[in-house]
Order: C-alpha cells, then sequence, then structure tokens
RNA sequence: GGUGAGGUGGGUGAGAGGCUGAAACCACCAGUUUGCUAAACUGACGUACGGAGUCAAUCUGUACCGCGGGUUCGAAUCCCGCCCUCACCGCCA
C-alpha cells in the first residue's frame, strides 16, 4: 500500500501519478491528508493526556512509599476523570486511524511518471520485439493436438485425479518439463540469483505481505483446517522471507530465486483461451525477486527484462516486449514489462512473463527497510519477475519448433533434455 | 494425536506490581592505542507514531517484553482467551 507519508508530502504528485492509470483519486488522496492532521491532533490531545496519568500514578506511588496514604487516595480520585477521557479519545484517534488505512489501501500503486497513460491493454506500448515469427508447414497443429500426439501431456488423466486444469506430463513431456526447470534454475543462478526452496502452501500474515490477502483471497486455494494458502507465486513465500526485517544497505542488491509449483483457482476463466497449455491450476515457474534500493531499482528492473530477454532469445523463440500502460498494471506494481511469446498454431500472443518494480507498495506491508547510508531507516523497493513459466513456453515451443515428422528442441535446452527431437 | 516446557532488544539471557525501555554478556557501529591484523580500553547502540525545532542537529511525549482482552492509581511482572516454538512419546516419507 501507498505510504502515508508520502501522500502527506506529495498529495500532487500522487493524484497525478495515479491519474495513470486512468484513476481519479482527487477525492480519496484529499481524504486521507484531511483525515491524517485530524488524526494527529486527535492523538496529540490522546498522548498529553496519558503523559498526565502517567505522572499522577508515579506521584501516587512516591506518596504510597512515604505513608502520605491520605494524599495518594485523594489523588487517585482524580485520575477516574482522565481514565474516561482516555477512554474516548483512544476510540476516536483509533476509528480516524481505521479510516484513513481503509483509504490507503483501497488505493493501487502510483505508476511511474514515465509509464504509459491508458487504461485498456490496446494502450499497452510495444517496447521491443524479437525473433521471426515461422512459417509452418501444411497441418501444423495447436499444442493441445500435439501433446497427445506425441505422448507428452494427458489432460484426461489430469481430469480424471484432480479435476480440469491439473494435467499430467509424462515421458518425454515430463522430461521436457524438468529441463526447463533446471535451464531457468541455471540461467537464475548465473545471473547472480541465489536459489531457494520454498514452502508450497503459506499462512495469512504472509499473503498479507505481498497482497495476496484481503483482495484476492479467492485466487487462492485455501487449506481451511490448518487456515494456510497453496501459493499462486514463489514470489509470496520468497518476498515473505523479508517481512518485518531491517536490511543494511551495503546488502543490495539482495537477489533471490525459486522454483516452485504455482496453484491458482482461475474463478471466472472459461471459453477457448483456457483450451491445453494457456491456463492451468497448477503449473511450473522459476521467480525471480529483488531487493534493492529506492535509487536503482529501476536499473534493476532493466537488468531482470535483460535477463527474460536471454532466456527466450536462448529457447530461440518469438517475443515481444509490452510496457502496461497504467490500467492494465497490477495493482502493486509501479512499472510492469509483461514478456509474450506468439503461439503461431493459434495465432495469437501469450503472456509467459511480466517483471514489475513494486517501488515501495509491497516494502510497506511486509514493513521491509533498510538502513541507508545516512543512518536512516527507510523503505527498500521490491522486484520480481517470472523467468520463467513453464506452460505457455511448453505450448510455445511445441508449436513453432513443430516439423512434420515431429518437435525441435532449441539447443540451449538439449543439455537438459537429453534429446534433441520428439517424434 | 498425547504429555511437558517456553515465547523479553540483532543474539544469549536476567527481571516476578512503581526505582525497568528493560541488568549482564555477545554481536554491530564510532573512537583511542597499534607497523598490519588481533587484543585491550572508551563511548554510542531498539522500533513505531506524535509534538517542538534555524525542519538539520537536537529536545520532548506516547506505545511496544508472542497476540488480544481484563484487574490496578500504576503491569514485562497478576488473571482470562488465542497463536506460535521447542522437547519427549506415538504414527510416518
Amino acid at each position: 500500500m501507498i505510504t502515508l507519508q508520502y501522500i502527506r508530502e506529495n498529495k500532487d504528485e500522487a493524484i497525478e501519478r495515479l491519474a495513470i492509470r486512468g484513476l481519479d483519486a482527487t477525492e480519496t488522496v484529499n481524504a486521507i491528508a484531511a483525515t491524517d492532521i485530524e488524526k494527529r491532533k486527535k492523538q496529540t490531545e490522546l498522548e498529553s493526556t496519558l503523559a498526565e496519568a502517567n505522572s499522577l500514578a508515579k506521584e501516587i506511588g512516591n506518596l504510597f512509599k512515604s505513608g502520605k496514604t491520605d494524599e495518594a487516595n485523594a489523588l487517585k480520585a482524580k485520575t477516574a476523570d482522565l481514565k474516561e477521557r482516555e477512554k474516548v479519545l483512544q476510540v476516536e484517534a483509533d476509528e480516524l486511524e481505521a479510516k484513513i488505512y481503509d483509504l490507503l489501501v483501497s488505493l493501487p500503486n502510483t505508476p511511474a511518471l514515465f509509464v504509459p497513460k491508458g487504461k485498456t491493454p490496446e494502450e499497452n506500448i510495444t517496447v521491443f520485439e524479437h525473433g521471426e515469427i515461422p512459417i509452418l508447414h501444411e497441418g501444423a497443429k495447436p499444442h493441445w493436438e500435439l501433446t497427445t500426439q506425441y505422448s507428452l501431456i494427458d489432460f484426461e488423466l489430469g481430469n480424471k485425479i484432480t479435476g480440469a486444469g491439473f494435467p499430467v506430463y509424462t515421458g518425454k513431456g515430463a522430461r521436457l518439463q524438468r529441463a526447463l526447470i533446471n535451464f531457468f534454475l541455471d540461467e537464475a543462478g548465473a545471473a547472480g540469483y541465489t536459489e531457494f526452496q520454498m514452502p508450497l502452501m503459506v499462512n495469512a500474515a504472509s499473503g498479507f505481505g505481498t497482497g495476496q490477502l484481503p483482495d484476492k483471497e479467492g485466487q487462492m486455494y485455501h487449506a481451511t483446517v490448518d487456515d494456510l494458502y497453496l501459493i499462486p507465486t514463489a514470489e509470496v513465500p520468497i518476498t515473505n522471507m523479508f517481512r518485518d526485517v531491517i536490511v543494511k544497505a551495503d546488502q543490495f542488491p539482495i537477489m533471490s530465486m525459486g522454483y516452485t509449483p504455482c496453484f491458482r483457482r482461475e474463478a471466472g476463466s472459461y471459453g477457448a483461451h483456457v483450451r491445453g497449455l494457456n491456463r492451468l491450476h497448477q503449473f511450473d515457474k522459476v521467480e525471480i525477486v529483488q531487493i534493492q534500493h529506492p535509487d536503482k531499482s529501476y536499473d534493476t528492473l532493466e537488468q531482470m527484462k535483460e535477463h527474460v530477454k536471454g532466456l527466450l532469445t536462448k529457447l530461440e523463440l518469438p517475443f515481444r516486449i509490452l510496457h502496461l500502460c497504467g490500467g492494465d498494471m497490477g495493482f502493486a506494481s509501479a512499472c510492469t514489462y509483461d514478456f509474450e511469446v506468439y503461439s503461431t498454431a493459434q495465432q495469437r500472443w501469450l503472456e509467459c512473463s511480466s517483471v514489475s518494480n513494486f517501488e515501495t507498495f509491497q516494502a510497506n506491508r511486509l514493513k521491509l527497510r533498510f538502513k541507508d547510508t545516512d543512518g536512516k531507516t527507510k523503505l527498500a523497493h521490491t522486484l520480481n519477475g517470472s523467468a520463467l513459466a513453464l506452460p505457455r513456453i511448453v505450448a510455445a515451443l511445441l508449436e513453432n519448433h513443430q516439423t512434420p515428422d515431429g518437435i525441435k528442441i532449441p539447443a540451449a535446452l538439449v543439455p537438459y533434455t537429453g534429446f534433441d527431437f520428439i517424434s
């Protein structure tokens, strides 16, 4: 969530930046600022009352000790009135604070000023394109036919065991999964990220820390008996390692990554766009996360973008990078680049990675801070990106690299698969 | 699942109604000494939110000893509820 301090000091800029999302936040921002002034006044009043009560209590203690019981009892009577006032002021101050909090959490992150204005996906800007869209042979097939033809994925079997969206990978299909995971992990490792194997379930505090709770509760599988949530992405456990942590400025950048399965309920999805591997309830992903000094976080965002570019290039897939417009960005992001790989047989772009800078939005909830060189404690910036999510990469690999005789495996992947062709 | 013990600052750990925002030790930071390192010595050393301020330095108030409530003039300390951790037993990859 946006920090109160930011709104206090940069009211107009906050409104300007939120407008990039197509959101007129004037009223909310002004209400926050006004309530803040009111709350501080109330707090001052409450605290001076408490101070009075504290010094009175001290006095009473001293009187009792020196045997002046009568005087002590006389003072005791005075405290009753203070207690009354305390209670009322406390309630009022709490209410004001709750109001500020509710308003603050209702606001999405302020986009960076250079984020394109816009409300719809059509207003996203393509900032980079790479690779030729292949011309496929006559009778080229979409991936959901290829996976069946070459016995790579058994969707029906997954249906039987669990349900739709939980495919079973078989034989070379399973091996391809493992190969991609290892390839992505090795690439991230070489780029300087430390690998983690994280729990696949998290508690509510972690869900809150990265912003899945309370708003997106319905998107996660919830194990109610133990009140744990299946992670929708490794971002949740990895980022939450740093919840309530104060790091030192010289530790930046903190680069973490990990492979996990991801679980998403995807309530409300339907139709052809969820066919095959396009949208699943369980899928594999390698996630990269960085924690960085505010001054350097946008350089880091570029660096992460380059990393993902490298992966797609090595996999010989045609892709493009979109700079998301304000209105198409996630709630918590200040700047997001989406990577889309081209699915030739489906003739459409599939999102396969999303790299974002959250600035202090997540750190504020997480209480993830650092001690700056000036000795002050400040909120750090968090960034993350998929590097990469498997299903749509598999879809694109199969479709784009298909030949009449089978599927070619890109050279970079062959050491991991152990085969260079699927037939 | 059963039984027991326990949650105090970055860490270890004392405190058992007022003298405690909290001893001591360790770590960290600054300084002195030293050819370097080490050692020794000295000092500083929690977080959040307010107020004052030449908005920097600094001074000052409040809250915080797992979380929430209660008793009391006064709670880390007493009472109630909850959460978590550890140990042992049982079961088990």
